[in-house]
DNA sequence: CAGTTATATAACTGTATTGTTATATAACTT
DNA sequence: AAGTTATATAACAATACAGTTATATAACTG
């Protein structure tokens, strides 16, 4: 049970489920471009981040001077029908292809 | 996605999370037994309750003496995939058939 | 190598949430 | 009607969590 409630704690915070939406919706993002878009503090947007990865909900690799997020590989079942539902959502998230910055 | 965080949050509590499966177990049950088979206060199970209710998760009737519990008509489609992995662990709680008390 | 950029972390504040204790209410029982 | 049982709610304490500010670290850039 515990694995279930630290799962919904992830999807509790819709600044969390804004940042997985983002994540989703580009497969690969950095750190700077989700504060960006979302338009959230850096050190606000790391913390989330890092409770997600260590959920095993996303993996960050390191790409030079960025830190690049996207889904973990072994993503769990249970996680399906959120992605599901939260694709449903992503229409209405602001558009930000490339990272404008260097 | 304000629903998806609210929904979310019923499942973040590993309490609810264990009056959730009861109630999916028994599909009736009420307040009394909840607190004798899971151990918890009854004030704490009601507040529990009354938040499933206002997520529109639960419903309550009277019948009685007895508040009795069970899944809301119109269980939102995410919830599904909730039910689904709960159900799996539900092996693990207690049983408890029939209230014992009156 | 000094400065800049990207990210992480620590310390802190304010708010939300859990769980408790005490009390109110409402339906049954005698 | 008085007592009992089941549930709800209010007030409180303790903890957890979000968001901020300040600082550290690590990789790039000139």
């Amino acid at each position: 049970m515990q694995k279930i409630v630290s799962l919904a704690k992830v999807f509790s915070d819709i600044n969390r489920l804004y940042i997985f939406a983002l994540v989703l919706r580009d497969k690969e993002i950095c750190v700077c471009e989700i504060c960006d878009t979302l338009d959230l503090s850096q050190p606000l947007v790391s913390r989330h981040l890092r409770q997600m990865r260590e959920t095993n909900i996303l993996q960050a690799i390191q790409k030079g001077k960025w830190v690049v997020y996207s889904l973990a590989k072994d993503t769990d079942l249970a996680l399906n029908c959120w992605i599901d539902e939260i694709s449903k959502k992503l229409s209405k998230l602001p558009k930000l292809v490339t990272c404008k910055r260097q």
